[in-house]
DNA sequence: CAAACATATGAATATCTATTCATTTGAACG
DNA sequence: CGTTCAAATGAATAGATATTCATATGTTTG
């Protein structure tokens, strides 16, 4: 009962941390990052993505598993085609706030 | 000039990705995590980062390197203890977001 | 200055993981 | 059904990295 006022407060227990760890691990990824950020807006096919980003076919589909696994993408069949989205918009609140991180300003006293 | 809008339309490019995933990987690692939890809302020292955490106090001090590195903590001197705090409050968003998206109910159309 | 305490650093290593290649599954279509 | 196109899967590997141990740096105090 010593945490209960701020969604914050109730991570720190072992198991919600590593969910955690494991969501931004999947993020920490370039190839992986680049995949979430092309099917962030529109579901877009396997094949479009591997294209778009000049990966293999094979590599993106590891990849986008893993990431629906983690339910931070999922997908739809249209004929021969799987499409991939994102699964909810706070991925996308994810990353916006880690923009808006890397724009701030530096506050360290040591300038280094 | 195709992407001006929304802040994310800014990322998608190279060098931008690449440190965007830089700073989800350092979260993805769950010590990183509760090192940074621990360092959330109020300065907190080195030894007693470890203390809490049952780490050796050279892995949280290599950690908290990484994590300075990155301006995701910052720090400051107090005797011969050093305080380290949550270098700004996106980070919090960041984390809060994320637990928001764990909690989002299961969206996908076959269920594994 | 020497001793004690707090933190940082370097090297070594065991583990993990991103990527590739080869193959398979699955769907559409003649 | 056999062929073609799209996606998924498994095994293998090269490269990354979390952790430990030993040591160094830095700070306070007697």
């Amino acid at each position: 009962m010593k945490s209960e006022r701020c969604p914050l407060k109730k991570v720190g227990y072992e198991e919600d941390v590593s969910q955690l760890a494991d969501l931004f691990r999947l993020m920490g990824d370039t190839s992986r990052l680049r995949i979430i950020l092309s099917c962030l807006h529109a579901p877009i096919s396997v094949s479009d993505i591997a294209a778009q980003l000049e990966l293999s076919q094979s590599l993106v589909s590891h990849h986008l598993r893993l990431l629906r696994a983690a339910r931070i993408v999922r997908s739809e069949r249209r004929g021969k085609q799987v499409f991939y989205v994102a699964a909810d918009e706070h991925i996308q609140c994810v990353i916006e706030d880690m923009v808006a991180h890397i724009g701030e300003p530096n506050q360290t006293e040591e300038d280094d």
